[in-house]
DNA sequence: GAGCACTGC
């Protein structure tokens, strides 16, 4: 009977469920070996065994090749780079393919080989592996060599000096008493004194120094804020708030007042980087401010990187204005010299010691590392949280459902591992599952990508995996292209990936790389932000400052060369520059908008066609991003039908995505509306507080709030006038020709019109992915093109010789 | 018929 269901189900199995069959057994055999199984579980594991058995042999007689799991492609721009991967790995790679070729059965042999392993690993050779100096975390699949740890610092005191709880205090009280126990309170008058003797001052502090939250009130105490703001940049909005209202708590102030926000008597004022960058535009010299200070500028995001040649130039014009720079180790010195050798101040962090280990050999598979590793964790180590750091939602929900899969079925057997997911396109109710504590007993293993490495600190986590690799956005300005590439992360990422697992206790952090790796393909910093970018709007911002010379300005690290002229060409094309690379009247209306100067363009042309008020809107959801529409694995057939609702009529995604705003507005806003229709609330809100701000900011330039929804060509024309330098032409195999600067290119699956095929198209972005895709793509009348940027086409650019064989309508789908 | 790290205005 057994023999016999065992036969049938072989028959039924995929590869992949061989594949978890195998792990299956392999797991059980190695995480249980010694201890006693129950006759269920053992006729399991025998059928289970019994399966695998009847499956292995077929392939041999099928003479099958085995198969190998190849490492992720590594795509390059155009094409896939294997060489550029962590060479050793790639090396490995090909000896164990070559192997693969001379024997079909490669696969099958070594697990054989690894069940000999195991007979012997049983009788006592397992323990002869370890030492001092090799940690064999698991003897099975991936070996790791400890190999240092990154001290603790300030520890004594975060042990002594805790407030005393016991007297009777005013909560006020008690959050003076705790400020006094913050490592940075011993350097107060030292600080303090260096700031009076010096202009410029470089901090060091590692998080948790409380130089965020102290330095500011301690300017304040001494006094600084009667010559004006103190005010202090933080690359992120949330930070930037929460930061702020910890400070008014601090010193007993209502939010909004003394700290942070507008009103005249603001003193001490938390913004984002992007915020001061805008406040320069209307008042140039900051005469507001006595103190500025930049923090976490090590990030380098394009807005520090811009503030830092402004600030530079700025302070020999304001000798009392007083400027520090925050940042972690790495970059001090870098920061020091720009700034004229500015003196660096140290402050010590408060974090607990983190053990690194390596592998011993390249892993070829790092999600399957990644996830061996983390069953390796859960049955060896001691309690506490484990952060896995991956690149992708993708990647996560796959070693979420492997991982899911593999603790299925010890049920009792191992203690409770809880899978949370997080990145930052799952709606909200599913994020905050990583904040809910650990039940006793229980281990919780976070799946993140980057957004656990700067943005939010999860609490409990003792072990990080690290596989090395993040998802990086780069910008080709020869194309215009963006693309977003897995790469190996920098040095500095690896650090800071590894200081997550020591913040509440002695971390301990796997690397699934090797030393070698790590000293030979690993950048020291990530390449900062203004490198990689599209810079049109910083050229924006810097020629509406009046400075001209862009290529000699100051920059701590220049852009490409090429960046800066494709973002004048694009400046001068949307008629915001002159000739002599003036800025225009149009222009200036443009900079007003924090907004990419297509968009700003497309709002100010808005005026002409009388539809400021839908244009707004399509402004204000581009800038959300890719994430209004919400596409669960498991749900992908409803969520498309959802979204296709919002195309009828073949209108185009730009237009497609008005209708879910204004579908959203008439129901007053509804959360509800969003589920049922698979959008996402979060980005909704988001675009609706950019909505508020854009139309704010058409009152300033002058532009009157008017809505033409009727006329949804008007609307069209409203986005070409924006648009126009991204036109593309429809070839004959479906494909498109982008007009200027010609590049082959396609439209985005996930497009309204990526089964329309309209013969020409205006699109929002190129992105690079498995092709060139355009994203967010509406029809097009080419004599648009021509009636409304007649400078940038000519009517033998839109001529169209398709038209003259087929007639009008041919090539597109029925309406 | 593909896939999207993060942030900001």
């Amino acid at each position: 009977m057994e023999e016999e269901e065992a036969i049938r189900r072989s028959n039924a199995l995929e590869k992949d469920d061989i594949e978890y069959l195998r792990d299956d057994i392999l797991d059980e055999q190695y995480l249980f070996e010694g201890v006693k199984l129950t006759d269920a579980e053992e006729r399991e594991m025998r059928y289970k065994k019994k399966i695998y058995e009847l499956v292995k042999k077929r392939s041999e007689e099928d003479e099958t090749q085995s198969e190998y799991r190849i490492p992720d492609a590594y795509d390059e721009e155009g094409h896939v780079n294997q060489e550029k991967r962590f060479a050793v790995s790639l090396q490995r790679y090909n000896l164990d393919s070559a192997g693969d070729k001379m024997n079909p059965f490669a696969e099958q042999e070594a697990w054989e080989e690894h069940q000999m392993g195991k007979a012997s690993l049983k009788y006592g050779s397992k323990n002869k592996n370890q030492s001092n100096d090799y940690e064999y975390v698991f003897e099975d699949k991936i070996d790791f060599i400890r190999d240092s740890v990154i001290d603790g610092e300030n520890l004594d005191e975060l042990h002594s000096e805790l407030p005393d709880k016991s007297k009777e205090k005013s909560a006020l009280e008690m959050l003076q008493e705790e400020r006094k126990t913050l490592p940075i309170y011993p350097y107060r008058d030292e600080l303090l004194q260096a700031v009076n003797e010096y202009q410029v001052l470089v901090i060091v502090g590692e998080t948790g120094s409380g130089k965020t939250t102290q330095i500011p009130q301690y300017l304040h105490e001494a006094g600084y804020t009667k010559q004006g703001k103190v005010g202090c940049t933080q690359p992120r909005r949330v930070a930037a708030m929460s930061v702020a209202a910890r400070v008014s708590q601090e010193m007993g102030v209502k939010l909004g007042h003394e700290a942070h926000c507008t009103s005249e008597k603001t003193i001490l004022k938390y913004m984002t980087d992007g915020m001061l960058l805008r406040e320069i535009l209307s008042e140039p010299n900051l005469e507001s401010y006595s103190v500025l200070m930049v923090d976490e500028a090590h990030e380098r995001t394009l807005s520090t990187d811009i503030l830092f040649g402004l600030l530079k130039d700025l302070i020999k014009f304001r000798s009392d204005l007083k400027l520090l720079i925050s940042s972690a180790t790495l970059d001090a010195e870098k920061f020091s010299d720009y700034f004229g050798s500015a003196p660096i101040f140290k402050i010590p962090g408060r974090r607990y010691p983190v053990e690194i280990h390596y592998t011993k050999a390249p892993e070829a598979d790092y999600i399957d590392a990644a996830i061996v590793t983390v069953l390796q964790i859960h049955v060896t180590q001691s309690p506490g949280d484990i952060l896995v750091f991956l690149t992708g939602q993708e990647e996560i929900e796959t070693a979420d459902e492997i991982l899911k899969h593999r603790t299925r079925g010890l049920g009792s057997k191992i203690a409770e591992l809880i899978i949370c997911p997080i990145y930052a396109n799952l709606p909200t109710e599913l994020q905050a599952k990583i904040f809910e504590p650990t039940p006793e007993g229980a281990r919780k293993v976070v799946l993140a990508t980057n957004i656990a490495e700067t943005s939010l600190t999860i609490d409990g986590i003792k072990y990080v995996i690290d596989p090395g690799f993040s998802k990086v956005k780069s910008y080709n300005p020869r194309t215009g292209m963006e693309s977003l590439l897995v790469h190996p992360i920098s040095k500095a990422s690896a650090m800071q990936r590894a200081g997550r697992s020591g913040r509440t206790g002695p971390g301990k952090c796997f690397r699934l790389y090797t030393l070698h790796n790590y000293h030979k393909d690993m950048d020291d910093n990530t390449v900062p932000e203004i490198q990689r970018t599209n810079l049109a709007n910083v050229v924006l911002i810097l020629k509406s400052l009046g400075i001209d010379d862009l290529v000699n300005f100051d920059f701590i690290d220049p852009p490409p060369e090429e960046a800066l002229l494709k973002a004048l060409e694009l400046l001068f094309a949307l008629s915001a520059l002159n000739k002599l690379g003036e800025l225009t009247k149009v222009g200036r209306r443009m900079a007003e908008f924090p907004l990419d100067p297509m968009l700003s363009k497309m709002i100010v042309a808005s005026d002409k066609d009388k539809c400021s008020d839908e244009i707004i809107t399509i402004a204000a959801m581009l800038s959300v991003g890719n994430s209004i529409f919400y596409r669960p694995k498991d749900k992908q057939v409803h969520a498309d039908n959802a979204r296709m609702n919002f195309h009828l009529g073949n209108v185009g995604d730009h237009i497609a995505l008005l209708r879910v705003y204004n579908s959203w507005r008439e129901c007053n806003y509804s959360t509800q509306w969003c589920y049922e229709n698979y959008i996402q609330v979060r980005s909704m809100k988001r675009a609706r507080d950019i909505r508020d701000q854009l139309e704010g900011l058409l009152e300033r330039v002058e532009i009157e709030v008017t809505s033409n929804l009727n006329d949804l060509d008007a609307i069209k024309k409203a986005i070409t006038s924006g648009f126009f330098p991204h036109s593309a032409k429809l070839q004959k195999n479906g494909s498109y020709w982008t007009v200027k600067h010609p590049q082959r290119v396609h439209i985005h699956p996930s497009s309204g019109l990526a089964q329309v095929l309209p013969r020409w198209v205006v699109y929002h972005e190129l992105v690079l992915t498995t092709k060139e895709y355009m994203r967010q793509v509406t029809e097009l009348k080419p004599e648009w093109l021509v009636e409304i940027a007649p400078h940038y086409y000519q009517l033998k650019d839109v001529e169209d010789p398709i038209s003259k064989k087929m007639p009008r309508g041919a090539g597109r789908a029925k309406e």
